[in-house]
DNA sequence: GGGGTCATGTAATAGGTTACATGATTCT
DNA sequence: AGAATCATGTAACCTATTACATGACCCC
């Protein structure tokens, strides 16, 4: 099911579904993805726009329709969706959707090579992460409350609701682990001392 | 800070890491990552592990240190790490335990342009996800279990425990969401049916 | 009318994945 | 002894990011 998709951008995702409401030109793409925010939830920056734009293009996802130009500013090429890009549009969101993928966050690849660090150390490192991941989460509170406040429904900012359960999720866990190895005398904590002491690391690292 | 460091590939960390113990060659180091199950949580294919030794190598980070034969098989390189390297690899694991990154999951992404789909398409789909990540939770838990019953510590497997957190957080995130959009009379879904029709959209996908 | 910034895109470079290649070992 | 798989690496090909370029508009 996992498809081999001929895109496999998220950006590309973004740009057929703007394309299903009307024809655009790149740089038009471009502005209303900046406005809209969603350069928080998909990576995005200026380049890599047309290169998408031309992989979709090639992949008959998308097709040149006209070429316009408004007053003296360079041509522009405008987009619109094909039928095949429709579709494709449709089942990648539903794919997106209704099956979880793996990923592979940093703070994951960190925590299967913990080992490497000082216990005393990560300690102190996952207390400051807690309070940087308090932090993060009253930001993305403080706008979806704003953005709401300014008449638009909760329904628009789903994905930052997620993020905070997301967030909260991260604060449990950091809070579980700090739990068991803060005490000198707790069994992860022995377990871990020991464990260095064997690969001879330096404690004090 | 968020340091411009000079190899951003995760994959590099986990090198560095192994290399802190003693020198390997590059597929020394490719079959203790598969067999050490790293797999699971650092990106891995055998071509970029190659790339990515070079890259350390040009970073100074690690050092060819000698090239030895064994049997008949081919030559081998094998590299050890530098100075640089072992604070380099300290440092790294240090900001990515301690400062949460801002990330790009596609489910984040689908979530910010859900507005295409059809609600009762979306409650459908999101019900598939959430049996999915049951069982995901499951497969997860089970793994777990089992390695710890083979006298392996938890400590070691803190990352799963992670998956686990990030997982829940997604099921109650999810289950809120349908809450929303199940019943048609809900507030959430007669705006999005709303906001679906002014754009005209087929009611039916 | 000159200095910023907006609008629009292309080109150069670096990063990552897939495919290919080849001798050694093991299995039947 | 031929087939399968392990061991080991290189090369070709995409993908993605950064840098460069250039005319228009706007402000003082």
């Amino acid at each position: 099911m996992a498809s081999k998709r001929k895109v496999r951008n998220l950006l590309a995702l973004a740009v057929m579904s703007y394309l299903t409401h009307r024809p655009m030109h790149p740089y038009e793409l471009s502005r209303t993805l900046r406005t809209n925010g969603d350069d928080r939830s998909i990576k995005f920056n200026h380049g890599s726009l047309y290169m998408v734009v031309g992989q979709l293009e090639r992949a008959g996802f998308v097709a040149a329709q006209e070429t316009s130009r408004e007053g003296q500013r360079p041509e522009r090429t405008v987009y619109a969706l094909t039928d095949d890009g429709r579709r494709e549009h449709a089942e990648w969101m539903r794919e997106l959707v209704s099956e979880p993928q793996h990923e592979y966050p940093g703070f994951v690849a960190a925590l299967s090579l913990i080992g490497a660090l000082a216990p005393a150390d990560v300690v102190e490192l996952l207390q400051t992460r807690l309070a940087r991941l308090q932090g993060q989460r009253a930001e993305i509170r403080a706008l979806v409350d704003e953005t709401v406040g300014n008449g638009v429904h909760p329904l628009f900012l789903v994905e930052e609701e997620y993020r905070i359960a997301q967030i909260d999720g991260e604060i449990g866990f950091v809070g579980d682990f700090l739990e068991r190895i803060a005490d000198p005398n707790a069994d992860w904590r022995r377990t871990w001392d020991a464990m260095r002491a064997q690969t001879g690391e330096d404690p004090s690292q």
